[in-house]
DNA sequence: TTCGTTTTCTTGACTGGTTCCAGAAAGAGT
DNA sequence: ACTCTTTCTGGAACCAGTCAAGAAAACGAA
């Protein structure tokens, strides 16, 4: 039941490979880690993988709607596995740790703009800015 | 009670040179501009100025309060003058175009999270993403 | 299985937005 | 006016991420 990677991977209609397997793996087990830090855990896993592979995997991923991107401003962009029910996410001014935060006002979408001005809107991005514990503390 | 540009600087601490008078002259009259489109606007009023200048000046405004930076995921950071009043922004995926929305839910802060995991929240930033009027058109 | 097509991986060069650096110049307080 | 501070100039540098070409691997049909 519990769907592993490659069943992700299938249905999405993408190759199984094993750079995409040991992305998907090593993001659930370490959510919202930036793209360097997969590529230093996916290495780990399989020995030698290219930086331009982990981008890829990461964009192939993310297009298809089986990875989210975050990237919140001033920091390298940070992906995480849990999609489709739109939470919202805690970051670090300072060391751009993020964490995940439930939606506030119920179920997805939370928010509605008042007024769109023409904009066809597919999506709400709430981002609470601060500092996270580590880096709070003297 | 306007306050100018000239006000604006004094009151926040910082000298008051022409650079930094076009920057905000100019943002007042074309909200949401990105650095490069500021510094063009500042050189046809001024003449010339490096593109350093402008950073400068946009990173010093910033800093004190004077300008709000918004940097939407994948397009380069824009500016506004309008500060301290929590609202939020409509962004264009295709052409980073930017607009404003009030805030859906009253005064500020509008958001809440839940559960800070210990984190110190200063900010909450709501991003509605969507496509332009321009862009959506075929 | 085997073949052939399609897609993905590797390597390496490159980009765009932004920042860093050193020195020259221009404000502001005394 | 005279310093002292802060800002401007020009150029080099930075970083995350992307583009390009060819080699390699995965899928689907025979």
């Amino acid at each position: 039941m519990t769907s592993g990677p490659r069943e992700l991977l299938k249905d999405a209609g993408l190759r199984i490979t094993a750079p995409r397997i040991a992305v998907l793996e090593w993001l659930a087990e370490h959510p919202h880690a930036t793209a360097d830090a997969v590529a230093a855990g996916v290495r780990a896993r399989l020995g030698s993988v290219s930086t331009q592979a982990v981008y890829d995997v990461l964009n192939a991923c993310a297009r298809t709607g089986l990875l989210r991107r975050i990237e919140p401003a001033g920091h390298p962009a940070r992906y995480e596995t849990r999609t489709g029910d739109n939470h919202h996410h805690l970051v670090c001014r300072a060391c751009g740790r993020t964490e995940d935060v439930d939606c506030v006002h119920g179920a997805a979408p939370c928010l509605e703009p008042p007024d769109t001005a023409g904009f066809a809107v597919d999506e709400a991005e709430v981002l609470f800015w601060g500092l996270c514990p580590d880096c709070r503390g003297h």
